[in-house]
DNA sequence: CGTTTCAGTTGCGTTATGCAAGTAACCACA
DNA sequence: TGTGGTTACTTGCATAACGCAACTGAAACG
């Protein structure tokens, strides 16, 4: 699992971000923040993977401690939390985007997340790039759900 | 962990990915091969990060079963394997420097890793390309460590 | 032929994960 | 204003994964 402050295996870089979000739930809340626009605790519970309360409430306070998630009350709901990434987050769309083309690559009953482009997935030229962009004009904007 | 045969979560291919690779080894392992030219069960346990024995071995089992490295006997000692990358791990490559690329960004203390040049960590830019040359290079000769 | 190297395996304690159930704060409506 | 539903959690407990240390069997070395 990520881990906190205790120290490192190693500073060799890969290992470094393996300690932060090398477990099987932080990169998928990650897609789904960046790729799918979920930003509550509800949304992200409904993902097909089936993440529990426990499990998703314990990697969504490591993010936000490690800055790549932050979170405020929802001005409209008070019940309500909204997440967002951090710039620091959104510097792991390429790694999402990698592990996507691989996945797109190697699983023979691969299927396009709901809301999401088969396209990002595809091919990996220029996928990064291009949904950098999409990510850009989103922060650009008024904050909400990018469709890719 | 990586899982084998049991079902998948979902088919998100990102999800697949994670599936496969997204444990806290694995892609440390398939790291060493690709970009510091360990082929052996030695080698591979000299690595910073400390891997006991019987986690390096369960983790090589993996991942030949999922056709990511294969190994055979060493011609030159019969008490050694060689391990090597196979396509479908050699396409791991990009999911590797991206984590890469985003760790020496963030890890203040980071490193570059013995044997490797820290020039493939310090930019995204061009870094794809210029790995898979430098693979595609190694396979078209004897195989052989890569020095990045 | 005894010693060392190599690639593991085994045993066992610790940590992480996963499921089900429960809770406090808040909102929507009568 | 109170009642029921929603939201974002927390708790308890069982299971699975991880990690350390010690051990093994086959091959190489001297």
């Amino acid at each position: 699992m990520a881990n906190r402050n205790e120290k490192l295996r190693s500073h060799c870089p890969v290992n470094f971000a393996l300690e932060a979000i090398g477990d099987r739930w932080s990169l998928l809340i990650i897609r789904d923040i960046l790729l799918n626009g979920k930003q509550s605790f509800g949304a992200l519970l409904e993902s097909d993977e089936q993440i529990a309360t426990n499990i998703l409430s314990e990697r969504l306070v490591r993010l936000v401690e490690m800055d790549i998630i932050w979170r405020q009350r929802d001005p409209h709901d008070g019940r309500k939390f909204v997440y967002d990434t951090t710039p620091k987050g959104d510097a792991l769309l390429g790694v999402v985007l990698e592990l996507g083309a691989w996945g797109a690559q190697y699983d023979p009953q691969t299927v396009a997340p709901q809301g999401t482009s088969a396209q990002y997935y595809a091919d990996r030229t220029g996928t990064i790039e291009k949904a950098r962009l999409s990510l850009v004009k989103r922060r650009g904007s008024a904050p909400g759900p990018i469709q890719v």
